[in-house]
DNA sequence: GCGACAG
DNA sequence: ATCTTGTCGC
């Protein structure tokens, strides 16, 4: 899929804030986005070495899977070399770049993107899958393994399949702790972009049926872990061809 | 000032 | 994120 270049991309952390401050307005929180999707696609990113620093080798992955029949229907890695270290809250510089790579190398358009991390329950209100939905236009959604911003009622979440505890941050309703299995973690639910809270976590439910963490993140976690490992090899390969 | 801090 | 053995529980 064709994917705009997402313009100057910031060197420090003082330019990325400056980046998230201008692009926040842009995201769409209110949907009600895709109420039926056909095909909803699942990112993640591998990291080689500490996964913190730069310079490291990374790989992405984007799985689309066709909601009938949770098939996958495609595929699509790339690889690169961190250019912006891990720090909270700034996320997204460290992983869009080769995200938006693999986006390209895409065939066909999902109708969702699901991002492993948060959107709006960033502590400026503009997680991963914010800026992704931003720079792609296409509805996305965070889910994450882990709560970042906002807190919910442990005593409001129940213990059964499909229900949810809204995650509050000053007030405001930044996600929702979600339990797609019953007497499981939950996961952390938030919009990114072209979507409503409650579609979002419909979809994440619905593509959750057996585990924890939805059928596209798996995928796209365990082919982004195949990329790295089989891009680590080649290049000991290459080391042993000198 | 101190601790916490998505992947 | 990644490094990693055994272990508790259904």
């Amino acid at each position: 899929m064709r994917v705009d270049d997402p313009g100057p991309w910031p060197r420090d952390e003082a330019e990325a804030l400056a980046l998230q401050d201008r692009l926040r307005p842009l995201a769409d929180h209110r949907g009600p986005g895709p109420a039926a999707p056909r095909l909803v696609a699942g990112l993640d990113v591998a990291y080689a070495g500490d996964g913190r620093g730069t310079g490291d080798l990374v790989a992405a992955a984007v799985v689309v899977i066709d909601t009938a029949s949770l098939a996958v229907v495609e595929r699509a890695t790339a690889t690169a070399t961190t250019a912006f270290p891990y720090i909270p809250g700034l996320f997204a510089f460290r992983e869009l770049p080769v995200l938006l790579d693999a986006l390209r190398a895409l065939t066909r358009v999902p109708d969702l993107l699901l991002c492993d991390g948060h959107g709006l329950s960033h502590p400026r209100r503009f997680g991963l899958a914010c800026h992704l939905g931003v720079v792609t236009g296409l509805p996305t959604a965070g889910v994450a393994k882990t709560p970042f911003t906002g807190r919910h009622d442990p005593s409001a979440l129940g213990v059964e399949r499909g229900s949810g505890a809204d995650l509050l941050d000053d007030g405001e309703r930044v996600g929702r702790a979600l339990r797609t299995q019953s007497g499981v973690k939950p996961v952390y639910v938030s919009t990114g972009h072209r979507i409503d809270l409650d579609t979002a976590c419909a979809h994440v439910l619905a593509l959750a049926p057996h585990y924890r963490l939805p059928e596209t993140t798996r995928h796209a976690d365990r082919l982004s872990r195949d990329t790295l490992a089989a891009a680590l090899g080649a290049s000991a390969w290459d080391e042993r061809l000198r």
